[in-house]
DNA sequence: ATCTTTGCAAACTTTTTGCACCAAT
DNA sequence: ATTGGTGCAAAAAGTTTGCAAAGAT
């Protein structure tokens, strides 16, 4: 969760660090909350006013593409992007017992609708969601 | 789930009933599954090839507005449409036990990630939410 | 006859792409 | 010096809107 970590994370991937990519996820880093691109774009051209947008995507795609960043379709059109985070939840098969884990931010949209819809505050890591895992569905299918 | 019904209920409503809005509701009586505007849109023009995109998106707005469809954002740009669904979830509330109900279709987009990522089949109607309701996340502020 | 709905064209929003230039290694 | 990254402008992709004509009641 430290700007600097992840940029000499990124140097040793062989990914150059640039202005953009600092001061992206210094954004990030910075507000935990999610932000859609555009959101992004201003934030930096606060500090850097020639960033151009089609950067700021290029710039979340690549991090996207390292684990950096992660982004969420959030309603409407627009995505919302936010630095990866550690936790994790869990898909518990109900006929085998098995547990595939899935990051954290799996929730974060339905989270925010049932936020946005019933004023109701999910707890995500009072999660616990069942199901089959890939073999017990393909044995038994009991459909949607 | 029947499409005469559906239609007598929106001239009940006071809704005119359109061949649009026949062909729209049929479309998505017919295949169950979830059809982007576009899709729909092509669906429709197999038997009335003038109606325009444009209007899909309007019949599909105003019958969203009605309660006859929801619609579901489902990563990239596009959303997709389906009839409302009867069946519930229940969000539980920790505090005081009590519980909201939503509608199934809240968890469409979860369960397809899931299963597009992890091959893990969702049972939906397994999903006990817990978190709290809008009174006691007012009362507790307890984050996420 | 009335008032909603539709078709069309055009705008708007969000994201992507081609290309020449610039900058990090 | 290389090669990856950036700015710009222009184009996709998805959705919305104003207006006049058509259609449902």
């Amino acid at each position: 969760m430290d700007t600097d970590a992840i940029l000499s994370d990124l140097r040793e991937q062989g990914v150059r660090v640039t202005t953009v990519r600092r001061a992206v996820i210094t954004v990030l880093a910075a507000d935990h909350s999610h932000q859609s691109a555009d959101d992004l774009a201003a934030a930096v051209q606060a500090d850097h006013p020639d960033v151009h947008r089609s950067t700021i995507y290029r710039t979340l795609d690549s991090l996207e593409k390292l684990g950096v960043v992660d982004h969420v379709h959030l309603g409407h059109g627009r995505a919302v992007y936010h630095l990866s985070a550690e936790t994790h939840h869990h898909l518990v098969c109900e006929v085998c017992g098995r547990v595939v884990h899935a990051p954290a931010d799996l929730f974060d949209p339905l989270a925010a609708e049932v936020l946005e819809r019933y004023g109701f505050k999910v707890r995500p890591d009072h999660f616990a969601v069942l199901g089959r895992c890939r073999e017990c569905a393909a044995e038994a299918p009991a459909d949607r």
